[in-house]
DNA sequence: ACCTGAACACCGTTCAAGT
DNA sequence: ACCTGAACACCGTTCAAGT
């Protein structure tokens, strides 16, 4: 912690300390490098495949460089997630839509950058709250407020959401990777059709429309938090 | 795979194969015993506290040993995730309630197992559904069903309230063990205050009534799912 | 200010044996 | 049928140096 190069004193986005130097050639190792490859590693290798070590080679750097830019993983995978959850705040001279319009757009774009990254929902809520997640609440506070949700309830109504965004997105996340999986699962159900006879019908485990049930049950919370549309 | 004991043929929880010897002295290693201790590792030490090591330590035994009960680390989790979703099944003589009360109880059941162990809710997403969670979803739809809703509506209907428990659980087990840092983190967003005002004006880091946020949303999901009452 | 290799204390799992 | 130790190929991180 001391001494040494750690989260608190790492260079705000805005300003950057000194042009040190043109990085020409080989780039030197970077936060920004370090970052930007563990979501790669990431992406492709999922949550397991990120290594100190892999991440090192893949830098062309030693394993302990990363450690003067980084505390230790748990950093690496703290601000991979907040980089994938960037978002472009809204100009304000878009044209207003209702706050209902906008709490949905707020939503929708969360889940649609966490599916993009599919490692990224289950790693969210076991993690402290990033910048761009806090801007994300505060977006969706500022809307749901806005809609005529009271302070006393805001607080509900924001968990409610984020409740809502994070298990659909990691539900789905969960079961589409698994195409083959998730046949051999309902094959298997349909062994045990005695004890499990509705689900089995329904077919619960082949056909689901993930993006219609986020919707769906998206508005009914919306219509009871904010009745007044 | 072959030749070894694997998922496929282990006992059925019913018929024990033979009595084979009275357990005298140290009991000997069983899957029993290996998923319990797993079950107590896990509940004490976090997820990342489980190792095959630290569990034939507890074991008494050789860390290969276990390896003839179980297929892989993979395998503990599984055993572990559905063993802690254990749930008796409703008695047929207890007095009916309404299905929309028995809706609710098979989901606040199977959140308070959740809650009890922590570490759950962050692994099931993950993991094969155990037969234990396909009862629960069994259950679950054979409410929804009888309180109404169309069959064509059933899959959208259990994904939304699966996300909603889902959702609500692993958010609340984060936040909840950190009460130090959760002040520390409402701390920071008040130094950031004119980045993140709706937020820092209500507080949403420290107070969070997460049981009311969980029967909230859920009635405002099943009003929408299933109006007939 | 930045990067490094050697070393430590761990992991999960394969294999070839033992009873 | 059940259990074992040695060995392999990995981990994350400390430390003492190098430039």
């Amino acid at each position: 912690m001391a001494g040494k190069r750690s989260g608190k004193n790492r260079p705000q986005p805005g300003k950057s300390p000194r042009p040190t130097r043109e990085p020409r050639g080989e780039p030197p190792l970077s936060l920004e490098r370090i970052v930007a490859t563990a979501v790669e590693l990431l992406d492709t290798q999922g949550i397991d495949g990120l290594t100190m070590r892999r991440l090192a080679d893949r830098l062309g750097s030693g394993v302990m460089s990363l450690y003067w830019h980084v505390d230790n993983k748990e950093d690496v995978f703290d601000l991979a997630l907040d980089k994938v959850l960037e978002y472009r705040a809204p100009s304000d001279r878009a044209e207003p839509q209702g706050w209902r319009q906008e709490a949905v757009h707020v939503l929708e774009g969360w889940r649609a950058s966490m599916l993009r990254h599919p490692w990224s929902a289950s790693l969210l809520p076991r993690r402290a709250l990033g910048p761009n997640i806090l801007g994300r609440l505060e977006l969706l506070a500022n809307a749901l407020s806005k809609a005529g949700v009271a302070d006393a309830d805001l607080n509900v109504a924001i968990w409610s959401l984020w409740n809502h965004v994070m298990g659909s997105t990691i539900t789905r996340a969960s079961f589409e990777l698994t195409d083959d999986d998730q046949a051999a699962a309902q094959q298997r159900l349909a062994g045990l059709s005695e004890r499990y006879p509705t689900i089995e019908r329904s077919r619960l485990l082949l056909d689901s429309d993930w993006d219609g049930a986020f919707r769906k049950g998206l508005d009914y919370l919306l219509d009871g938090l904010a009745p007044i549309r």
